[in-house]
DNA sequence: GATTTCACGTA
DNA sequence: CGTACGTGAAATCC
C-alpha cells in the first residue's frame, strides 16, 4: 500500500473518480491510522481527513463491521453512509455469527468448517494482512449486492428493496455506535429521587443495605401465617409460603398471582415486592454506578439486528427499563424531546408486505382497526385480537366468527400469514420483505419424531418473525433518514425502542424537528412501499421529559 | 465455576 | 396475545 498519509482524501478520491454513492473501503488500524480503498488504488490516511471526504463527495463506506464505527465516532469522527459487510451479512444468511472469514467463506461457497485460518494463507480467499482488508472490501460489497438481489429474486421479493434495506441496516450500524457514546440523558437528581421512593436512599454500607432489604422482606413475611418464613427470593421457599396460606400454585408468576391480589393481602404484598425487588436488583444504584456516566449519560452497547427478527437490541436496561424511571429521562437545559412512535405498525406492514389492498384500504385510518371490525361486523376489540392473533398465531380458540371473516375479508395477507407458517413448520428458511433470511433449517428442523408442539412452535415464529422483522426493516430505514436529516439541526436520536425514537433536539429546533421527522416517515413509506398503497402514521410529541410523552 | 431455570421489564 | 431481547438470582450441573 502507498503511504501518502499527507495526501488529501477528497482530491484522491476524486483523482480516482469516486462519486457520490461510490464505494470506498476503509479501516482502522491498530495504530488509529485509515486505510482506504477503491478500485483504483489504496491510500493510508487519517481519521480526520475522513470527515471533509465525507462532507465533499459522500462516498458509501464499505466496513467490515460496526468496529469501525465505534472506533472513529470515538475520534470525533461521524460518517454518512456505509456498506456494513456484517450487517449485510446477517441479512443475507441470518443468524449471529458475521466475522469477515465467516462472510467471505458465505459468498464463496465454503462450508463453515472448511474455513482456512488466517494463517494458512489460502491465495484464492482473502488475507487477513491488514492492508488486504481494506481492497477486500469493495469486492464483497460487489458480492453481497449480487447475492442479495439473487436471493430475493428467489424468494420472489422485489430486488430494489433488498438493496435499499442493505444500505439501511449498515447506515444503522453508524447509527448504533453513535446511540453507545451519545447515552442517553438522564436527570441524576431526578433518578435518584425516584429510587429512594422506591427502594430507599442509597445505602451508606453493607449493614445498611442488608436492613433495607430486611425491611422490606418484612413488609410481606407480616402478612405470613404466624410462624412461618421464607426466603422471598427463592421461588421454591414463596411457593411453599403460599401454599401454607391457602394458595396452591404451580409457579409463582405474577400473572397467576393476578387473580389473588385480591383477597390476599400476602399476595398483593409480594407482588408489590417484586416490582421494589426488580429496580432495587437490575435498575438501581448498582445500575447507575454502572451505565449512568459523570455527563449524565445512560449508556450501553448497541447493536444494528438481533439474531433473529433483526431488530436493534441495546444492554444497561434501555431497552426494558421499567416505565416509571422513564420520569428521569429529562433533556439537557436548553434542549426537548421529540417523541415518535409508529402507530400500529403490525399490521400496517402486513398490508404492505402481503399485498392485501383490502387491508391496505383499512390503513388509510387512524386507527385501522375501526374499519376492519366494520367490515368484519364485530366490535373493535374483537377485530384486535383477530388481527393479533393471525399475526401472532393463537394457541386458544382455533378460528370463531371473527377469524372466518378474517379469512374471507383479507385473503391475502391472511395466506401471506399461513405461507409463513407452513414454510416455518415444514423447516423451510423465509425472507422478510427486505430480504432478511429467517433460518428455520439446521436446527431440530425436519426431523423424523418430531413433537406438534415443536412443529407449531416453528410456525408461530415464523408467522411473528415475516411481520416483526419487515417492522424492523421500516423502523430502521426511517431511523438511518432521520439520522442524516436532523443532524444538520443539531439533533440526535438517543433511543430506538423498536417503533419509537427519541430525538434530543436544541430547544429552538424543537418544532423544526418534530416536522422533519413526519416528514422522514413519508419519505421513508414511498422508498419501502412503494406506490404508496399502505398509510403509515407516527404519533410525534416534544417534550421536556420522556415521561411526559403520553405511553 | 459454568450453565440452566425462573422471573419480569420493554416493544 | 404471541414473539423477541437483556438482566439478575437461585437452582442445578459438572
Amino acid at each position: 500500500m502507498t503511504e501518502n498519509v499527507g495526501v488529501d482524501l477528497g482530491g484522491w478520491l476524486r483523482a480516482n473518480q469516486v462519486s457520490p454513492g461510490d464505494l470506498a473501503g476503509i479501516v482502522v488500524e491498530p495504530d488509529g491510522s485509515v486505510a482506504v480503498a477503491v478500485p483504483g488504488g489504496a491510500l493510508a490516511t487519517t481519521p480526520g481527513q475522513l470527515l471533509p471526504a465525507d462532507r465533499e463527495i459522500r462516498p458509501r463506506w464499505a466496513v467490515w463491521s460496526q468496529e469501525t464505527a465505534r472506533a472513529l465516532v470515538a475520534g470525533g469522527v461521524r460518517l454518512t453512509t456505509c456498506w456494513d459487510v456484517a450487517a449485510v451479512h446477517r441479512l443475507l444468511s441470518g443468524g449471529w455469527r458475521a466475522d469477515p472469514a465467516f462472510a467471505w467463506a458465505c459468498l464463496h461457497g465454503v462450508p463453515a468448517d472448511q474455513i482456512p485460518s488466517p494463517a494458512s494463507g489460502q491465495p484464492d480467499l482473502f488475507s487477513f494482512a491488514d492492508e488486504q482488508q481494506a481492497p477486500a472490501l469493495g469486492a464483497a460489497e460487489a458480492l453481497q449486492a449480487a447475492e442479495l438481489q439473487r436471493a430475493a429474486l428467489a424468494a420472489g421479493n422485489d430486488r430494489g428493496i433488498a438493496v435499499a434495506t442493505a444500505r439501511s441496516e449498515s447506515t444503522v450500524e453508524l447509527l448504533a455506535a453513535e446511540l453507545a457514546a451519545d447515552g442517553l440523558p438522564m436527570n441524576r437528581a431526578a433518578i435518584e429521587g425516584l429510587l429512594a421512593d422506591i427502594v430507599g436512599l442509597r445505602p451508606r454500607g453493607p449493614g445498611d443495605a442488608a436492613e433495607i432489604r430486611a425491611a422490606r422482606d418484612e413488609r410481606v413475611l407480616r402478612h405470613a401465617p404466624s410462624g412461618v418464613i421464607a426466603d422471598l427470593r427463592s421461588n421454591g421457599q414463596v411457593r411453599t409460603l403460599l401454599a401454607a396460606a391457602g394458595i396452591d400454585v404451580p409457579d409463582t408468576r405474577a400473572w397467576r398471582l393476578e387473580e389473588f391480589k385480591d383477597k390476599s393481602p400476602l399476595v398483593a404484598a409480594l407482588l408489590e415486592w417484586r416490582k421494589a425487588e426488580r429496580i432495587a436488583t437490575t435498575y438501581g444504584y448498582a445500575w447507575l454506578d454502572e451505565a449512568l456516566g459523570p455527563d449524565d449519560r445512560l449508556r450501553g452497547a448497541w447493536t444494528g439486528c438481533d439474531g433473529a427478527a433483526g431488530r436493534m437490541t441495546a444492554s444497561s436496561g434501555l431497552h426494558n427499563m421499567p416505565a416509571v424511571l422513564r420520569r428521569a429521562v429529562i433533556a439537557e437545559p436548553g434542549h426537548l424531546f421529540v417523541r415518535a412512535d409508529l402507530g400500529q405498525i403490525e399490521p400496517r406492514v402486513l398490508a404492505a408486505v402481503s399485498g392485501d389492498a383490502a387491508l391496505a384500504a383499512a390503513a388509510t385510518a387512524d386507527d385501522m382497526y375501526l374499519p376492519v371490525a366494520a367490515q368484519l361486523s364485530v366490535d373493535r376489540p374483537t377485530a384486535k385480537v383477530a388481527m393479533i392473533a393471525a399475526m401472532y398465531g393463537q394457541t386458544t380458540g382455533h378460528g370463531g366468527n371473527a377469524a372466518r371473516r378474517m379469512r374471507s375479508a383479507y385473503p391475502i395477507a391472511m395466506g401471506y400469514l399461513d405461507d409463513a407458517d407452513r414454510s416455518a413448520q415444514a423447516g423451510q428458511d423465509l425472507r422478510t420483505y427486505g430480504g432478511r433470511l429467517i433460518r428455520m433449517s439446521g436446527g431440530a428442523g425436519a426431523a423424523e419424531a418430531e413433537s406438534a408442539g415443536a412443529r407449531t412452535g416453528r410456525g408461530r415464529y415464523g408467522r411473528n418473525a415475516v411481520i416483526q422483522g419487515a417492522a424492523a426493516e421500516l423502523f430502521k430505514m426511517w431511523a438511518v433518514t432521520v439520522r442524516a436529516r436532523a443532524a444538520p439541526l443539531g439533533a440526535r436520536i438517543v433511543l430506538c425502542l423498536h417503533d419509537e425514537l427519541l430525538v434530543h433536539v436544541p430547544e429552538d429546533r424543537a418544532a423544526q424537528a418534530a416536522e422533519l421527522v413526519g416528514d422522514c416517515l413519508a419519505e421513508t413509506a414511498r422508498r419501502w412501499a412503494p406506490g404508496g398503497p399502505v398509510r403509515f402514521i407516527a404519533d410525534i410529541t416534544t417534550v421536556r421529559c420522556w415521561a411526559d410523552a403520553k405511553g
